[in-house]
RNA sequence: UGCGGGGUGGAGAAGUUGGUAUCUCGUCGGGCUCAUAACCCGAAGGCCGUUGGUUCGAGUCCAACCCCCGCUACCA
C-alpha cells in the first residue's frame, strides 16, 4: 500500500477530565508520548499542531460540585489551572491548552451537532428514561446505579460498567438508584437524539482492520492499518464484533453546551460528543491566535491526525469520534490512536479515590527541579505495549545509575579534560569540527536513523534507550583513547578523541531534546552561547578556536533519604485513603410499611465456628446457632474480623433470607453489620449474653 | 466465576517483521584513575512457564495446559 507522506500533523492529547488533579499515570499515558513525538516532529521541520484542552462537562463534575457544595464553574476553574500549570512545568509543549466551557467550543460543538442533524446523522428517539420525582430531572448516566444487567455486578454506572467494562443504557440496570435522592427513579419520556452506530458498522471494521474505506468519496490518506497497536486493534475488533448498538448523543442535563434546536430546553450535548470536539474547537482559538487555517488541520486528506490517549478512551477515539467525522462529512479520520496502557505505583493501582498516586503538582515541590528525571524514568518505563510499573527505588536506580553515571558522568569527563588540557578552547582547524573516528561517526549516524524510525512508530522507550546507548559508547570510547595518558605521547591523536567527544555530546544534546528538553538545553549550553536548539537535519557548527563554557553537573545523585521519604508519604496517604469518599452517609432509603418490616425474621444465634473461605479475601464460612438449628453462613468480613476472634461472639441475623451460594458455599441468612463512615464494620450484639434464637424486632 | 495483563540468568525489565538471547541493578575478577566512589573490560549465572505442533531454524507463530498479578465474584 502507497503511503502518502503527510504534509502536516495533529497531534491531540486526552482532555484531561477537570474534576481532580493529574498524575504520573496521565503523564506516561498520554502527554508524555504526545510530547515527545510532537518535539520530535518540530525538530524534523514539520508542520505540526499539538492540542489539549480541560473537558469541562459532564455529569461527574456535576455530582461533584453537589457533594462538595459548589459550583460545577468553581470546580473546572480550580483544576483548569492546576492541570495547566502541571503541563507547563513538566514541559508538555501543547500549543494551546483550551476548555470546552469556552465560547468558542459551544460555537462549534453545535455547529458540528447541526450538521449532524441536517446529514440525518441521528435519529430522533422517545424513550423512556429515569426521572427522580424528587429532585424533578432526569437522571443521564452516573445518576442512576444499580446492577449490571451483563456481569450482575452491584453499583455499575447508567452509562458503563466499570467491573466488566460493557457500556449501558441507564434503563439497562437491574434495581436502579437514583443517586441524588437515593430513591427508586421512575420512568419518564423524553426525546433524545441518536447515533446509529450500527448502521457504520460495515465501514468502521473495514477501515480499522485494512486502514481503507470502500465507498468513501472524499480523499483521505490511507493509513496504515498495521502499525496500529495491537491492543487498541483487539479492543476495537472486540466492541465491533459484540456490535455497535445506537447511542444517545444528548443528555437531560443543565451543565454542558446546550442542543442548538428547538423544543430541547434541558438538553445538552453529551459528553463525549462534546469532549472530542474540544479538539477541533482548540484548533480553531489556537488558529485564530496564530493566524491559521484550522480547517487544513482537520479537513485536509493530506494532514495526518493523531489521538493520544490512555487505554480507557480507546473505542472512544477509534470508534465513536470517527464515526461522528465522517458523519459530518469533511474531515480526516485518525491515522493513528497510539493508547498507552496503564501505569501501576509500587505495586499497586494507581487509585485518585484511594490517594496512591504521585500528584504531579506534588512532585516538583518535593523535588525541585526533576523534572527532566521524571520524563526520562516515565519514559523508560512507558507502558507502551502492556501495563508497567512505576517504583521510588527503581526512580533512584535509574537516575543514579543511568542518568548520573552514564550520561552526566560522561559529559562531565569529556569537560573536565578538555578544560585541563586545552582550556576550553576547541581544537582543529576549517570552519566546524567533525568526527575523526569513522566507526563513531557511523554508530551516531546509525543512531539518528534507528531513533527516528523508533519515535515514528511510537517506540519511545526504545529509542531513549538508544540515546542513551550513545552516551555508553561515549564513555567505551574515551576509556580507549585514554586521552589522560596519550596527551603527552600522542597529543594529535588525544585531541582527535576529545574534540570527538565534544562533537558526540553535541548530537547527544540533539538527540535529548524531544524527551529531556532541559537538560538538551544545559548540554548546548555548555558547548556555546549560540546554540539553543538544534534541528534534527541541522549541521552543528562549533568552531575550532572558539570557547566551550564551564562544565555544570546535568544530574545530581538521589539520596536514599529523598526516595524514603516518598515512599512513606504514599504509605501514609494509603492509610488515610477513602475518607473523603466514604464519608457520605447512605442516603435516605425510601418508606415502607410495617408488614414488610414484620416479614424479616431476625434473630440472635451464637457464633460456633468461623473459619476463612479459601480463595477469598472478604469471606467467613460462619456456623451459628440460631437456637433453632446450627446453620452456616458465609459473611463478607475477613477484612475485619479473624475467624478465631468471633467464636463465642453473639450476633444478629436475619434468619429468613432465602439461602444462597456463595463461592459453592450454602449461605443460610445473614449477619447484620454497621458500617462507619471509614467503611468498617461491626457487629450487632445484645448488650449479654442471652438466649440463641431470641427473637428482634 | 468472568475479564484483562503477565511468566526471559539472583531482582527488575527489552526483545519490532521467526535467524548468534540484550540492558540496568546485584555478585566475582581485572583494568583505569579524566570523572558525581563515577567509567571500561571480563566471568559466573538462562531447558526464554510446561507439553505438543508449524519451520532448515521459534523467546518470537499455532494449540493445549500450568502458574502469578489486577479487577470481579466474592454482600455488610
Amino acid at each position: 500500500m502507497e503511503y502518502r507522506i503527510p504534509k502536516r500533523y495533529t497531534i491531540t492529547a486526552a482532555l484531561p477530565y477537570a474534576n481532580g488533579p493529574l498524575h504520573i499515570g496521565h503523564l506516561a499515558g498520554a502527554y508524555l508520548p504526545s510530547d515527545i513525538y510532537v518535539r520530535y516532529l518540530r525538530l524534523q521541520r514539520r508542520d505540526v499542531v499539538f492540542i489539549c484542552g480541560s473537558d469541562e462537562h459532564g455529569a461527574a463534575i456535576t455530582l461533584r460540585a453537589k457533594k462538595e457544595g459548589i459550583t460545577p464553574q468553581e470546580i473546572i476553574e480550580k483544576y483548569h489551572t492546576l492541570n495547566s500549570r502541571a503541563f507547563a512545568d513538566f514541559g508538555i509543549s501543547f500549543d494551546i491548552f483550551h476548555r470546552t466551557s469556552a465560547p468558542l467550543h459551544y460555537d462549534t460543538a453545535q455547529a458540528f451537532f447541526l450538521q449532524l442533524e441536517e446529514n440525518g446523522a441521528f435519529e430522533i428517539e422517545e424513550s423512556e428514561q429515569f426521572y427522580d420525582e424528587q429532585f424533578g430531572q432526569f437522571l443521564a448516566d452516573r445518576y442512576v446505579t444499580g446492577m449490571c444487567p451483563k456481569c450482575g455486578a452491584a453499583g455499575a454506572y447508567g452509562d458503563q460498567c466499570e467491573k466488566c467494562g460493557s457500556s449501558l443504557n441507564p434503563t439497562d440496570l437491574i434495581d436502579p438508584i437514583s443517586t441524588l435522592s437515593g430513591t427508586t427513579p421512575v420512568k419518564r419520556k423524553t426525546q433524545h437524539w441518536y447515533l446509529p452506530m450500527h448502521n457504520h458498522q460495515a465501514w468502521v471494521e473495514e477501515w480499522i482492520t485494512s486502514g481503507r474505506f470502500k465507498d468513501i468519496a472524499s480523499p483521505v490518506v490511507p493509513h496504515d492499518a498495521s502499525a496500529w497497536k495491537q491492543h487498541v486493534r483487539g479492543q476495537c475488533l472486540s466492541w465491533i464484533r459484540d456490535g455497535l448498538k445506537s447511542r444517545a448523543m444528548t443528555r437531560d442535563l443543565d451543565w454542558g453546551v446546550p442542543v442548538p434546536l428547538p423544543n430541547s430546553d434541558g438538553k445538552v450535548l453529551y459528553v463525549w460528543l462534546d469532549a472530542p470536539i474540544g479538539y477541533i474547537s482548540a484548533t480553531r482559538q489556537w488558529a485564530k491566535d496564530h493566524n491559521k487555517d484550522w480547517s487544513l488541520y482537520w479537513q485536509d486528506p493530506n494532514t495526518r491526525l493523531i489521538h493520544f490517549i490512555g487505554k480507557d478512551n480507546i473505542v472512544f477515539h477509534c470508534i465513536i469520534f470517527p464515526i461522528l467525522l465522517k458523519a459530518h462529512g469533511g474531515f480526516i479520520l485518525p491515522d493513528n490512536v497510539p493508547a498507552n496502557e496503564f501505569l501501576n505505583l509500587e505495586g499497586d493501582k494507581i487509585s485518585t479515590s484511594r490517594n496512591h498516586a504521585v500528584w504531579l503538582h506534588e512532585y516538583l515541590e518535593d523535588l525541585p527541579c526533576r523534572k527532566d528525571e521524571l520524563r526520562y524514568v516515565l519514559t523508560s518505563i512507558s507502558p507502551e505495549n502492556a501495563d508497567s510499573e512505576f517504583t521510588w527505588k527503581d526512580y533512584q536506580t535509574r537516575i543514579n545509575s543511568e542518568l548520573v553515571a552514564i550520561l552526566g558522568n560522561f559529559v562531565n569527563r569529556v569537560w573536565v579534560l578538555y578544560h585541563k588540557y586545552y582550556n576550553g578552547l576547541i581544537q582543529g582547524s576549517g570552519d566546524q569540527i567533525s568526527f575523526h573516528d569513522v566507526d563513531l561517526k557511523d554508530m551516531v549516524e546509525k543512531t539518528y536513523d534507528s531513533i527516528s524510525q523508533h519515535i515514528e512508530q511510537f517506540r519511545f522507550r526504545q529509542a531513549l534507550f538508544e540515546v542513551m546507548d550513545l552516551a555508553r559508547l561515549g564513555n567505551r570510547f574515551l576509556t580507549e583513547k585514554e586521552p589522560w595518558k596519550k596527551q603527552s605521547i600522542a597529543p594529535v591523536e588525544s585531541a582527535h578523541a576529545l574534540t570527538d567527544c565534544l562533537l558526540l555530546t553535541a548530537h547527544l544534546g540533539r538527540l535529548l531534546q524531544p524527551f529531556m528538553p532541559d537538560t538538551s538545553k544545559r548540554i548546548f549550553g555548555m558547548l556555546s552561547d549560540e546554540i539553543s536548539q538544534l534541528f534534527w537535519d541541522e549541521p552543528i557548527i562549533l568552531k575550532p578556536g572558539s570557547q566551550i563554557n564551564n562544565p555544570i553537573l546535568l544530574f545530581e545523585k538521589m539520596e536514599d533519604d529523598q526516595i524514603t521519604k516518598q515512599i512513606e508519604k504514599l504509605q501514609q496517604a494509603n492509610q488515610v485513603k477513602a475518607e473523603p469518599i466514604s464519608s457520605t452517609m447512605a442516603p435516605l432509603k425510601s418508606e415502607v410499611v410495617y408488614d414488610d418490616f414484620a416479614r424479616m425474621d431476625i434473630r440472635v444465634g451464637t457464633i460456633k465456628e468461623a473459619v476463612r473461605v479459601p480463595k477469598a479475601d472478604k469471606l467467613l464460612q460462619i456456623t451459628i446457632d440460631t437456637g433453632l438449628d446450627v446453620r452456616t453462613v458465609v459473611s463478607g468480613i475477613a477484612e475485619h474480623y479473624k475467624p478465631e476472634e468471633i467464636i463465642g461472639k453473639q450476633v444478629v441475623l436475619l434468619v429468613n433470607l432465602a439461602s444462597r451460594k456463595l463461592r459453592g458455599i450454602e449461605s443460610q441468612g445473614m449477619i447484620l453489620m454497621a458500617k462507619d463512615l471509614q467503611g468498617k464494620l461491626y457487629f450487632i450484639s445484645p448488650e449479654q449474653m442471652i438466649d440463641p434464637g431470641s427473637d428482634v424486632s
